[in-house]
DNA sequence: GAAGCGTGGGA
DNA sequence: TTCCCAAGCTT
């Protein structure tokens, strides 16, 4: 049975009362238009929110600007290169969301004439939008009524209503309440005044009620405990796993290889290695034989499943020497241009500060 | 349904 | 230090 009502006056008053919050305190983002100017257009709207994903604001700025610069619609994304466009994704994270952005927005331009689709179903088709991306570009952009649930969501959501089913077999519940609190109009703001009040007063962790426009309608609120939603199952253990990084030099340039598209940092510029994954240890292995120097600092790095503890080994090579495989060779002054992911940058810093070469 | 997939910041 | 988490999607 469902824990909600359907809309009745507590539902019908809390749009109202967030709406009224949102039109005093929405954040000035780089990918909102100001009060009075319209709809965002679809593409900033459809960046922006690829971004977002698992992606905190402060670290999406600098990107978004950056891409819209660079790739101002959807033809100009299109017709990039993809080295270009993943180099530029470079410290971001979650690189398949950047090989999805290069193909969504090539389906855009090839087969929707160059618009977005308009409707979730629509959305929904295309690489790298899922559930909450469809909806969330639905309601912002084109201004339909969409039920949007990300984590914020869920989180003021599950207080508001006092869920204690953990997560994520809460996810129904959660959405289901959702619904019955989403206005049939102006639901593009109602979600952003949602994630807004998420990001923060209703913070995970000593969350503001005082300052809270919802606080009367807060079933968590009133039990005094808003801190203890959402519950959440227990989390697993994270391993170590141990790898090798290989610097091979040749007169002042680094042979990088590209990733296959695939697993891990796929389809990115990396140095090369010696096999470790979130399942397994590197074999140690170097990919030629050469005179070896092993650092002797070791780089941890922490990634969401597991911590990888990094030795680096490094070679120099004379000037007709070539290691087999399909690599380039990038000139070490010019390396922060060459797009290689936040590991793979700790590495080169390490060993530029060693005196290895 | 669960696991795989980055990174940086806050407490 | 250590843990948790962020405008999730794909397989």
């Amino acid at each position: 049975m469902p824990h909600v009502q359907p809309a009745d006056q507590k539902t019908g008053d809390i749009a109202a009362l967030l709406l009224a919050h949102y039109d005093v305190h929405a954040r000035d983002l780089p990918w909102r238009n100001r009060p009075g100017e319209g709809l965002p257009a679809p593409y900033h709207v459809w960046l922006s929110e690829i971004m977002l994903q698992q992606t905190t604001v402060a670290a999406v700025g600098p990107y978004s600007r950056k891409f819209t610069e660079r790739w101002p619609d959807f033809s100009a994304l299109a017709a990039a290169d993809e080295a270009d466009v993943m180099a530029a994704w470079a410290g971001l994270g979650y690189y398949a969301r950047a090989r999805n952005l290069i193909k969504c927005a090539r389906a855009v331009a090839v087969g929707h004439g160059g618009q977005l689709p308009a409707t979730e179903a629509g959305l929904l088709t295309l690489p790298g939008i899922g559930p909450y991306t469809a909806a969330a570009i639905a309601a912002i952009a084109f201004d339909q009524r969409a039920v949007v649930v990300d984590a914020n969501v869920e989180r003021v959501v599950s207080r508001l209503f006092a869920i204690s089913i953990p997560l994520p077999a809460a996810k129904p519940i959660i959405r289901e309440a959702a619904d019955a609190i989403t206005p049939g109009i102006r639901a593009g703001d109602f979600a952003q005044a949602m994630m807004d009040l998420g990001a923060g007063i209703c913070s995970v962790k000593a969350p503001s009620c005082m300052l809270c426009p919802l606080q009367s309608h807060c079933d968590a609120f009133g039990l005094g405990n808003p801190e203890a939603y959402p519950v959440k199952a227990a989390k697993k253990a994270k391993p170590t796993r141990r790898g090798t990084a290989y610097w091979v030099e040749r007169e002042g340039e680094v042979y990088l290889v590209t990733r296959q598209d695939k697993g891990m940092l796929g389809g990115m510029r990396s140095l090369p290695d010696d096999g470790w994954n979130s399942r397994t240890n590197g074999d140690g292995k170097a990919p030629f034989t050469a005179s070896w120097q092993h650092l002797d600092n070791i780089v941890q790095h922490e990634f969401t499943h597991f911590t990888l503890s990094l030795r680096i080994a490094v070679t120099a090579l004379g000037s007709d020497a070539n290691p087999p495989g399909g690599g380039m060779w990038w000139p070490v002054k010019s390396l922060d241009k060459a797009g290689l992911p936040t590991l793979f940058t700790k590495v080169a810093k390490a060993v530029l500060a060693s005196g290895e070469r």
